[in-house]
DNA sequence: CGGCAAGTTGAGCCAGGTCAACTCCGGTGG
DNA sequence: CCACCGGAGTTGACCTGGCTCAACTTGCCG
């Protein structure tokens, strides 16, 4: 495969366009080496990537589209340990104890599946290159712990004005517009969250009438009171407190 | 500082003597290096690890104890995010977004804060130390979303039952020996579950009735049903059901 | 031995899970 | 183009696991 070849199949692939994400950081020779001993992937809803597949290739780049850690429960219950998204690097090498859950797409995914050899080469003589693994790494780990903290003890309501925050963080920014975008499903969030669907819409449409937020489609939020929202996400319980009136508003204490 | 001080210094901690931890994969340079630029601290249970002592000293890697992540939410819940013990390296160089939460002793916890400049040099030259590192950060990334798994739909019991795996796991096997250690007290195994501490309590209690496990002391389990335990762990409803008659024991399908 | 935090036990209650019925919406086929 | 279908989402009513509060016991440290 020669370069223009190779440019050819990276070159629509936002994890080498963009560029504070790995590709990008890559000299031509590596991204050649690279490109050469990987295959792309493109998933849509409900397809996993599991038991084979990741003998061969525990390494996953997501370009795009939203892939989640599943763990299943013997009955059934199910939960959403981790969302992946644009940028994220998976490295399931010797993976092993515990309950590692299944990735499972959550709606039309492109990935990008690495040569263990050939990414491990990188990480031993790119600097920049590692620099950036490393941190999107880190990413993962502190924000599957802060995402511990905001189930363990956080309510329901709490827990989803955090989400909308998250959400907020690892969209790219796009200057003057509030309008955030909800990549997953009510159900998905739901997992996610460790709460029902039923709950889930239960506290979109109280923040709804609380005038925090409008749902103007089901992917998509505009939030109208940030410091409230914030306020409940931080786990204020005056922020949260219901209306104390038949059909008034709910009386909330500023402080 | 010659290198019999700096062995003096270093032959005592487990990061080096234990040799699939960091420093020992470092030659005498890089550990002469990274020893002269480092500063080891003994804490006591809640002391914490914030602001300005992390602005110098963002690394640390953990000797003895166990050191938590706590979250602290504006009314004062707390949740404990995750746990970090003998050998794990917490790197909080720039950390920015979210409520990243504070690192507290929950005991006697000996560290070494790490100079993140020899830090960086020699994760780009030493591939072994590399590879410890990398892997040591997917553990707790890992840890950390089967951790959020564990939490988001699991019951009590379940959770708990959980959290004696994830200890056997992680402590050094002693073979011949089922009796696990529990590092933490129970207040903060209610925080790091999500649960108050009297569901725990509770919860110890009622597989002690079962015959699950015996709790000789706090800190301290040891399991006379695995596969029981093993069961309740994974979510299986039939193992979790309470007892059908008034004071004789539980009900449970084998299937 | 006193003092205090940690842990346990009991009683009552409520947030959110559960179940059921319904609406909405996108896709499919006649 | 419309009728049909199935999964997603919503709403309401009910119920329960575990949170809360209070009282008590235990264990640790000076």
């Amino acid at each position: 495969m020669n370069r223009a070849e190779i440019k050819d199949k990276c070159k629509q692939c936002s994890i080498y366009a963009n560029g504070y994400l790995f590709c990008a950081q890559l000299d031509a020779d590596e991204l050649c080496a690279l490109s050469d001993h990987s295959r792309t992937l493109t998933m849509k809803r409900g397809d996993s990537l599991e038991g084979e597949a990741l003998g061969t290739w525990p390494i996953v780049a997501i370009d795009m589209g939203v892939l989640s850690m599943q763990h299943l429960l013997q009955d059934g219950r199910k939960t959403i340990a981790a969302l992946f998204m644009r940028g994220d690097i998976i490295d399931l090498r010797n993976i092993s104890n515990r309950n590692r859950g299944a990735l499972i797409a959550l709606g039309k995914v492109k990935l990008c599946r690495l040569s263990p050899r050939v990414f491990e080469q990188i990480m031993g003589k790119n600097p920049k290159a590692q620099k950036v693994i490393w941190e999107n790494l880190r990413d993962q780990a502190f924000r599957a712990m802060d995402h511990s903290g905001d189930i363990a003890k956080k309510q329901a309501l709490e827990k989803l004005a955090s989400f909308i925050f998250e959400c907020r963080n690892r969209q790219e920014k796009i200057p003057e517009c509030d309008t955030i975008d909800i990549p997953v499903r009510r159900i998905d969030l739901a997992e996610y969250l460790g709460m029902q669907p039923e709950t889930v819409s239960r506290c979109f449409k109280e923040l709804e009438q609380r005038e925090i937020l409008v749902a103007p489609r089901l992917n998509a939020v505009r939030i109208t009171n940030i410091p409230m929202l914030r306020r409940i996400a931080n786990g204020d319980r005056d922020a949260v407190i219901k209306d104390a009136g038949k059909h008034g508003f709910k009386v909330l204490k500023i402080a």
